[in-house]
DNA sequence: CTAGACGTTTACGCGAACGTTAGCTAAACA
DNA sequence: TGTTTAGCTAACGTTCGCGTAAACGTCTAG
């Protein structure tokens, strides 16, 4: 019946944010070829396993890592880029590979993206504010430097 | 010759800062009244003396600031404010004691202050990235979960 | 045979800015 | 007399995102 549909579905939130790569038709990377295309080091790669984002299978010690693995690694990356913690990345993709109702999913990354958005521009009228006072200081610094330097330049 | 000079030069970057303030005309201070006009913790006052951002006199065991560590206190939170890291402030506060050519720490103060306009300046476009990259991924999952609501709709 | 590339684990370090007990005074109020 | 109130020192704990050894395995090329 909806058979069609549901391969139509699986268009994931991993291929949205990740653009649906198709830049190689690999299936398997090493630890090594990962941290060369993402611009990491094998330390964060490995740190990010230990922390539960990402789950490579083994060859015996070495890391396999599947096209999966290297969606949600691109997923971290960018949740990094906008400003979530790693523990705040971990509980999306926990929530993700739960796979209940898809639409429940969307739901939840939509809210936790639009909160994320408000969470930004609060920082940025920090940043804002800091700047006017920034800025103010510093035209009353620079009326007293210049009052300073005609002095010192009247007692020579 | 230049007393009636020196004595208007004594305008100090502590007072552009904190606005000369006559907000009272008491000379000491106990650590728990700058705690309460400053709304920071007992704790927070210790630890910038143990960094050596102020240095209160003791009555016996007990710490006696004076205006002078009022102003640079107020100078402190000014610079957190503002997003310079502690050990900044101290550097400036440092070099500021040095009293040598007040001309010269007001430009060096000057350099910093317009430095750190421009970091922040870079914090904002980082931050304004985010925001885009954020939204225009809001958009995407926007579109996908009302398709998925219409297909949901369509199979009941 | 050996050097080099690539990988592994375990585990301490860091830097920033305090929070948080824990245990002790000393004055002041009831 | 007891109990708030205000203060003290000393020192370990916390959060984040890895960096940085240390010490070792394995495979390939020359």
């Amino acid at each position: 019946m909806s058979e069609a549909l549901s391969i139509l579905n699986e268009q994931e939130l991993v291929d949205v944010v990740a653009a649906r790569d198709e830049s190689t038709k690999k299936t398997q990377f090493t630890i090594g070829e990962l941290a060369k295309e993402f611009d990491c080091t094998l330390r964060t790669l490995r740190f990010y396993e230990d922390k539960g984002l990402i789950n490579p299978k083994r060859d015996g010690l070495n890391r396999v890592y599947t096209r999966r693995d290297r969606a949600r690694l691109k997923l971290v990356l960018m949740g990094k880029r906008v400003g979530f913690s790693l523990s705040a990345i971990r509980d999306m993709l926990d929530l993700y590979d739960l796979r209940d109702g898809q639409v429940t999913q969307l739901r939840v990354a939509l809210n936790k993206f639009n909160e994320q958005i408000d969470v930004l521009k609060v920082q940025q009228n920090d940043i804002q504010q800091a700047i006017d006072e920034l800025s103010r200081t510093v035209e009353i610094v620079s009326g007293m430097l210049k009052q300073k330097e005609a002095e010192e330049a009247a007692e020579q």
